[in-house]
DNA sequence: GCGCCTCTTGACGGTTTCTTAACGCATGAC
DNA sequence: GTCATGCGTTAAGAAACCGTCAAGAGGCGC
C-alpha cells in the first residue's frame, strides 16, 4: 500500500487532502511542522511526501535538503507564494514537483500519481556492503570500520553509492561526475581524485595500496568488495 | 553528453531555450511539430524532451502517449493554457513534469536538471568474447587470460573494440585509425603496429605467431575468435 | 557572530600511458 | 644480389593522468 505523508500547518487543508487521498486508496499520515515531518519520514518511511513550504519551525527548503541527504523520496512541494524563485530553490534542492496554492484537488492527485509512478526500484539504495575491513549501510548512511563508526560527508556517500550500486563494475569518470556533481561536470576529474583519496583514507586498510576502491587509469573507478 | 529535444512551434522560444540549455552544457536538438518530434525521439535518442502541448499537427498529449508505449524517456511539458485539466491529462499520460507559460528560465532549467538526475544511464558495447585462451568484457573493460586479469590501456581497449564489433571481418587500417585516434590519423599506420604488438603480447599464447589478432598485409586487421 | 564542517581549487611529485624513432625481418621487384 | 616497402618489436622521452596536501570559500548550527 502506498503511504503518503502530508506536511502542512493548516489542519483544514491537511484534513481535506487526507480525505481525498484515502478515498483514492492511499495510506495517509501527517505532520504540522518540519521537525515532526523529518521524524515521520525516518520512522514511517512514506512513499511520497506532500510538503508545504511555509512551516512554523523549519523552512520547507531545509526539510527537502535534510531528506535529500539520505534518500530520493519523491517530494511534492506546496506553496502559497507565486514567486518563481521559490520553485527554483525547492526544485534545485531536490523537490520532484511544485504546486501553487490554491490548487485543484485533481491536479494534486495527478501529481501524486506521477510521483508514485516515478518512484522506481532504481532509486533504491545499493545493498549494504560488508567486507573484512568495513561495512557500509547506504539506506542509513552509516559506515563502520573495525567496529567503530566512520563519518563520511554527503558527497562521499554519493560517490560511494554511484560506485557501489554495481559492485565490481567499472564506472566511467564522466558518469560518476554527472551522477554526483551534475551535468556539465563531466570533465572536472580532479573532484574524483580528491574524493576518492578521502574515501580511501577513511576506509582502506592501506590507502596507498587500495584494495576496494580501484582505479582504471584514463577510464574510471570500480568498487570491489 | 546529455541530449535534450525541445519541441515547440514558436521559433523564438526554441531559440531562447536552446541558447540557455547549451550554455549549461547540454546538447540541444529541436522540432516544430509533433510528427517531427516523434521522428527525432526515435533517431536522436535524446535524454530528456521539453514538449509544448500546443502543436500545429498532433496534440502534445498524443505525443506523450506514443512515446510512453516504447520508453520511459523523461518528458517536461510546456503549456500556455492555465487550465488544470491539461496538466492532469499530461501527467496521467506519463509526463514527468509540467511548466506553465510564461515561465522563468531558471525554473525550467531546474526542472531539466531534476529530470536528467532521474534518468537512468545506459550504453552499448560489443558482446563479451570468450576464447580458449582469454576472455574480453568490453562493458566492464575487464580482460582475463588463463583465469587471471590482464591490464589493457584505454587505447588498447578502443582498438580491440573497433575490431571486435565485427568478429572475423577485415577492418581497413584507415578505419581503425579513424575510430581510435580520430579523423586525420588515417595514415599513421605505425600506431597500429605498436598497439597490435602490445595486444598480442598481452593476449596471444604465441605473440610471434598470432592466432586471434590477424594481419592482412597492406589492408588491415581482423579479430578471429 | 562564531566555530565547525564541507566543498572547491591550486600546486607538486610520482606513475601510467601515448607518441615517436630506430632497427630487424620478410617479401617482392628489378 | 640489391633495393624498396610493409610489418613487428623495442625502448626512451613526452604528455597525460593520478594521488596527495593544504589553503581558502561557503554553508550550517549554535
Amino acid at each position: 500500500m502506498t503511504k503518503i505523508l502530508v506536511v502542512d500547518d493548516e489542519p483544514a487543508l491537511v484534513r481535506t487532502l487526507s480525505i481525498n487521498l484515502r478515498a483514492r486508496g492511499y495510506e495517509v499520515t501527517h505532520a504540522f511542522d518540519g521537525r515532526t515531518a523529518l521524524q515521520c519520514i525516518a520512522e514511517d518511511t512514506p512513499d511520497v511526501v506532500v510538503l508545504d513550504l511555509g512551516l512554523p519551525d523549519l523552512d520547507g527548503v531545509q526539510v527537502i535538503r535534510r531528506v535529500r541527504r539520505t534518500s530520493e523520496l519523491p517530494i511534492i512541494v506546496l506553496s502559497a507564494r507565486h514567486d518563481s524563485d521559490d520553485k527554483v530553490e525547492a526544485l534545485d534542492e531536490g523537490a520532484d514537483d511544485y504546486v501553487t496554492k490554491p490548487f485543484g484537488m485533481d491536479e494534486l492527485l495527478a501529481r501524486v500519481r506521477a510521483a508514485v509512478r516515478r518512484r522506481t526500484p532504481s532509486s533504491a539504495h545499493p545493498e549494504p556492503v560488508r567486507t573484512d575491513h568495513f561495512t557500509l549501510d547506504f539506506a542509513e548512511r552509516v559506515a563502520t570500520r573495525d567496529g567503530s563508526p566512520v563519518k563520511l560527508t554527503p558527497t562521499e556517500w554519493n560517490l560511494l553509492e554511484a560506485l557501489a550500486i554495481r559492485p565490481g563494475h567499472l564506472v566511467p569518470q564522466a558518469e560518476l561526475l554527472r551522477e554526483v556533481w551534475g551535468p556539465g561536470y563531466e570533465k572536472d576529474t580532479h573532484y574524483l581524485r580528491v574524493y576518492v583519496a578521502g574515501l580511501r583514507r577513511k576506509l582502506e586498510p592501506e590507502p596507498g595500496r587500495p584494495r576496494y576502491l580501484l582505479t582504471d587509469p584514463g577510464q574510471g573507478y570500480r568498487f570491489s568488495c
